[in-house]
DNA sequence: GAAAATGTTGCAGGTATTTGCATAAGATGT
DNA sequence: ACATCTTATGCAAATACCTGCAACATTTTC
C-alpha cells in the first residue's frame, strides 16, 4: 500500500467516524504505529485532521467541542444521518444503477459509501455529484437542467424527459413530511414533480428522513405508502413509532 | 513496445486500478523502472495522474491534494489566470447566455464574476457549477451525461446534442494547445467533440489561455485559427508573441 | 543516401524517502 | 505515585529517485 492511499484512507475514516485510533489504524493497515504516527502529524501539519494523544479528531468534531450547547442538536443530527446513511449503504451492490436526489441525508450517505463500491450513481444534485465524483470506483451520470439555487438540484422538463427514460434499480430519496395517511408530501411544487418521476422510474424506491419528520404533513402530496419499498430512519424497525408503517406494508430498515 | 502504447497501457491500469506501482508495471511491460519513472513523470505532468513515491495513483482517488497544496511554483500562474478572467469578465453583459467548458482559467474566472451580473452560464463542468451556483444572481443550466472523474465535466452524446440546441451569445473555452498553422488542438477525443460542438453552437467563440500554452500542439484537432473571435492570455495584445495572431484576424485582449 | 540532430532506453552512481525498531521522555488513569 | 500506554528522536536497512552518460533507434537536413 502506497503512502498516499493510507493517507487518503486515513481521511476517509476520519470522515465517516469523526475520530481514529493509531493503534486500530496499525492493525487495520498493516503498518507499524510510528507509520501511522508520523501519517497524522502530516495530515496535521496540512490541516486535514487534528492529532491527539491516541489518534485523532476531525475538524468538525474539534468544532462540537468549542461551540455552543445550540450547535450540539444539529450534532446529534449528524450522528442520526449517518446512521441512517450506513443502512442505505448496506443495500448497494456492484454494478447497481442508483439514482439519487439532493437533501443533507443523500449527501451524507454519498460521503460514506465505501471506496470499493463500483456502482453507477444519477442525479441531479449538484453537492451529491460532487461527492460520488471523488469516489474512485462510482460512475457518475449528470442530470441536467436549469439549476435551482436553493434546493441545489436541476429541475425542469428536461431532467423529467431523462430520468423517464432510465430504470434503476433504486431510487433514494430524501424526504420532508410522510404519515401513514397522506404518504410522502412536500413544499416544493419543482420537487414534487422530480420526485413523482423518480419514483415513477425506480424499480424500488427507497426513504430517507430523520425520525422526526415521521407522522408530519407538508402541503403538497408525491405519493402514498404503497410506492415505498423501503423506509429508512435512525430507529429500529421495532420501535414503536415506526410499527405502523411495518403493518402498513413498508420494509423499515 | 512504444512508448506511446506503453503510456497508454499505464492509463488504462490507472482506470481500471485506480493506482499503478512501479515495480509491476516494470516487470508487466519488461522495461527498467526508469523509463516507467520517466513514464510516470510525463504523464503525471499532463495530469493524466498523479504520481507518488512507489508509483502513482489515479486522479480521482487523490482528493487529499485539493485542501491543502498552496503550491507556491503555482501561485505565479495563478495571478496570470486572474488578469485572464478579469479580461474575460468585462466582455459580459447583463442578459447574456454564456456557455463555458472547464478548466483552471475558467474556474477562476467563475470565482471573480462580479455580484451584479444577472447573466445566464450553462456548463457541464461540476466545479465551474459550483462556483456559478454560489453567486447571486447567475442563472445557471447544468449540461448533463456521463460525467468524466479526470477532466470533471459530462461527456457524452447526450451532452453533445443539448448543446446543438443552444445558440449562446458566447462560448468561453479554455484551451490547452493553440498555434498558428494548426489552430486549437487537444489530447483527449471526448473533449474535443464537445469542445467542437460548443464552437459550431456559439455566436462568439472566446478562447482563454495562458501564454506558454501559445504555439504548442496536442495531437487532436479542435478548429482553426478562423473560428476564434477572441484570444484572451495575460499578455497585452501588442506583446509579440500575440501579433502574429493579431495578424491572423484573432481579436486579441 | 550520408550526416547530423533528436528521441529513447538502460545503467551506474549518489541522494532522498520511507519504514520499523530501540530508547528515552511524556501523558494518562487509577 | 505507580503502571501502562503513547510519543519523539535517532538510527539503520531497504527502497525509490534523480542525474549524467553511453548505446541505439528514429527523424530531419542537406
Amino acid at each position: 500500500m502506497l503512502k498516499r492511499e493510507r493517507q487518503a484512507y486515513i481521511i476517509q475514516q476520519i470522515n465517516v467516524h469523526n475520530k481514529v485510533l493509531s493503534a486500530s489504524l496499525s492493525s487495520d493497515i498493516n503498518v507499524s504505529e510510528d507509520t501511522i504516527r508520523r501519517d497524522l502529524q502530516e495530515l496535521s501539519d496540512t490541516g486535514k485532521l487534528i492529532k491527539v494523544h491516541g489518534g485523532a479528531l476531525s475538524h468538525s468534531f474539534d468544532k462540537i467541542k468549542y461551540n455552543s450547547v445550540k450547535d450540539t442538536g444539529r450534532v446529534y443530527a449528524q450522528q442520526q444521518k449517518k446512521l441512517i446513511a450506513s443502512k442505505a449503504i448496506s443495500l448497494f451492490k456492484d454494478g447497481m444503477f442508483i439514482l439519487t436526489g439532493g437533501g443533507t441525508t443523500i449527501i451524507e450517505m454519498a460521503r460514506m459509501l465505501p471506496a470499493g463500491l463500483s456502482a453507477t450513481f444519477i442525479s441531479g444534485s449538484i453537492p451529491a455529484i460532487v461527492e460520488y465524483m471523488h469516489h474512485p470506483a462510482i460512475e457518475v451520470i449528470v442530470i441536467g437542467d436549469k439549476l435551482s439555487k436553493n434546493s441545489k438540484i436541476t429541475l425542469g422538463a428536461d431532467a423529467l424527459t431523462r430520468i423517464k427514460n432510465l430504470k434503476p434499480d433504486f431510487c433514494i430519496l430524501g424526504i420532508n413530511a410522510i404519515d401513514l395517511e397522506h404518504g410522502i408530501t412536500d413544499s416544493d411544487w419543482d420537487v414534487v414533480q422530480l420526485k413523482q418521476t423518480m419514483i415513477a422510474s425506480s424499480q424500488k424506491v427507497v426513504c430517507l428522513t430523520i425520525s422526526e419528520k415521521i407522522n408530519t404533513l407538508q402541503p403538497i402530496h408525491v405519493c402514498g405508502i404503497d410506492k415505498i419499498d423501503i423506509l429508512i430512519t435512525e430507529l429500529a424497525p421495532d420501535h414503536p413509532t415506526m410499527l405502523p408503517y411495518v403493518a402498513a406494508g413498508v420494509k423499515v430498515l
